[in-house]
DNA sequence: ATGGAAATGAAAATCATTTTCATTTGTGAT
DNA sequence: ATCACAAATGAAAATGATTTTCATTTCCAT
């Protein structure tokens, strides 16, 4: 078993709580730092694990991380740029609950991701 | 531009109207059917473009295509047994679109699914 | 210092998906 | 039937993310 690095988390905290494995790793030797990809992806499984991170995935299977603050919230993410704003989903919990419960389902969770083109694009 | 090839469809559907493309392949193969793994894909991509299967990913981040109706909906998934529940999302639509806007978001998409244990899981 | 467990990372392996490209098939005009 | 050309096909190679392998290095506890 490995444990993470912590320099991962720290890089993902910089990333603005949000990137692919690919992109942390890019990341960090543009910064200078002597990591390996594989660390990475470890590091990333690790915490996600640990539940200090979620994962979810981009339209084509990417996966990405994202640190999972005390409050929950979704994404609204340019197509084109990537520039991400972080929205509340008070909403969103509603229904996804409201839903699963009609159907009986239980330990609920959801995602929810909004894409477009932003003002600059 | 490539049309989709009907036998495609049609092994989808007889495959429960849910399967990756490398199912669909292995299936039709199996059958004796003559095919390639690129018609294949290109056909489901042709059937998502147009509307007629649905793309969502697996929690792997492989892909899987699924017959959907006319109407726009989300994806009530149970985690363990994969039982399906199609739901109507207007909420979600009229959520989406306001949020994006309020950003100066244009062209604007979404995603959302609900995950949880069905009531036999 | 010493031995072993944990961490690391380069390189190879995996696997879904896409691209390339040469060949085959279908179709409409003559 | 024949010719010409567009569309469809699929084998093989390319791509790209992710995982595995494995030899090496780092850390501790003794």
């Amino acid at each position: 078993m490995s444990r993470s690095n912590p320099r991962v988390l720290s890089t993902l905290e910089r990333a603005g709580g949000f990137a692919s494995a690919q992109e942390v790793y890019q990341l960090m030797r543009r910064e200078g730092q002597s990591i390996g990809l594989t660390t990475v992806y470890r590091s990333l499984q690790s915490l996600v694990n640990d539940k200090i991170v979620d994962l979810l995935r981009r339209d084509d299977g990417e996966a990405i991380y994202r640190l999972c603050g005390e409050t929950h919230h979704h994404h609204l993410v340019c197509k084109s740029c990537g520039e991400t704003v972080e929205i509340e989903g008070g909403a969103i919990e509603k229904w996804a609950l409201n839903v699963a419960n009609e159907h009986g389902f239980r330990e609920v969770g959801h995602t929810a991701e909004i894409f477009g083109l932003c003002s600059k694009c």
